[in-house]
DNA sequence: TTTCATTTGTCCGTATGTATT
DNA sequence: AAATACATACGGACAAATGAA
């Protein structure tokens, strides 16, 4: 298995562990501020796991103030200033 | 009572049974390797027992490393080379 | 204007995981 | 052991929004 698989033996649900990994990468920067995240197409083959597990990852994200999403267009990472809390 | 229902009175658990049943199923090649087994739904209709039973055996067999179980698709019969010897 | 590709939104069906009663 | 409910996951289909050709 290579490092960047998600485990799912893990215990922890599968679109968690995405989310973490997808917030590890927004907080390292990789991932800027006004910047796109990786379409639900892309990250469905990044990661191999189902769409419905992606959603529920940036859904995730989404609750914990890293992105916000518009329909047509896609997921952009919050600048830090308009992140709600942390 | 038809031959191929489950005993309740036998004493020893339906569960038990049942995953003798299938081990048989298994080993006599009717189920194949890497050949998904029944899903809960439908073992639970074939014999009758709730999917709590169903869910006991199948559990059973992957103690037995006769399947392997893949969330959200189904559980699938072990190629015998990949099984630990008992 | 229409057409098309891309992306997210929604709904459906099926299956397993976990918990409660 | 049974019955129920809900969560997690996979797969497919179609709708809605966006933007470009």
């Amino acid at each position: 298995m290579h490092d960047d698989d998600l485990d799912p033996e893990h215990g922890r649900p599968l679109s968690q562990q995405l989310a973490d990994r997808l917030e590890a990468r927004i907080l390292s920067g990789e991932l800027a501020p006004h910047r796109p995240v990786p379409s639900e197409t892309q990250l469905a083959q990044a990661y191999p796991v189902s769409r419905d597990t992606i959603r529920r990852a940036v859904r995730e994200l989404r609750a914990r103030g890293l992105v916000y999403t518009v329909q047509g267009k896609g997921s952009y990472v919050t600048p830090p200033e308009d992140r709600p809390q942390a």
